[in-house]
DNA sequence: GACATGACATAAC
DNA sequence: CGTTATGCCATGT
């Protein structure tokens, strides 16, 4: 799989997490069809085209945004969540309650 | 080609 | 909650 093609797919599951919600960059390389790649979901979206794609619902296994604390994408990733819904407390998202499963939109309707 | 780096994950202790 | 180890691999030097 040629990396750009990999972003692509990558790209493509990114553009389908329901607003409000949240997804680890493994479940994505998983639903991207690329299993044990979480490091390149990273990759492919530092390196996405600006403005389309909801970067900031992507946050690390441990439900922690995955920027460097108090850096401007940090800030802005945080922002943007909250803007949605999402609770952030100390960089950390409540997987249980905003993780994206298969299924569920809005967190907001449990 | 060798090496280092990094928006990661999982398991084990 | 921490640390260590291992797997992963595109990118840049």
């Amino acid at each position: 799989m040629p990396a750009n093609a990999a972003y692509e797919a990558i790209w493509k599951i990114v553009g389908t997490i329901p607003r409000g919600r949240v997804a680890s960059y493994g479940q994505v390389a998983r639903l991207a069809g690329l299993p044990g790649r979480a490091r390149l979901v990273g990759t492919a979206l530092g390196e996405a085209p600006a403005g389309q794609l909801p970067w900031y619902r992507v946050i690390n296994a441990q439900g922690r945004i995955a920027l460097p604390p108090n850096s401007p994408g940090f800030r802005e990733q945080r922002r943007r969540l909250r803007e949605e819904g999402v609770m952030v407390v100390q960089g950390r998202v409540d997987l249980r309650k905003y993780g994206w499963k298969a299924g569920s939109d809005s967190p907001l309707l449990d």
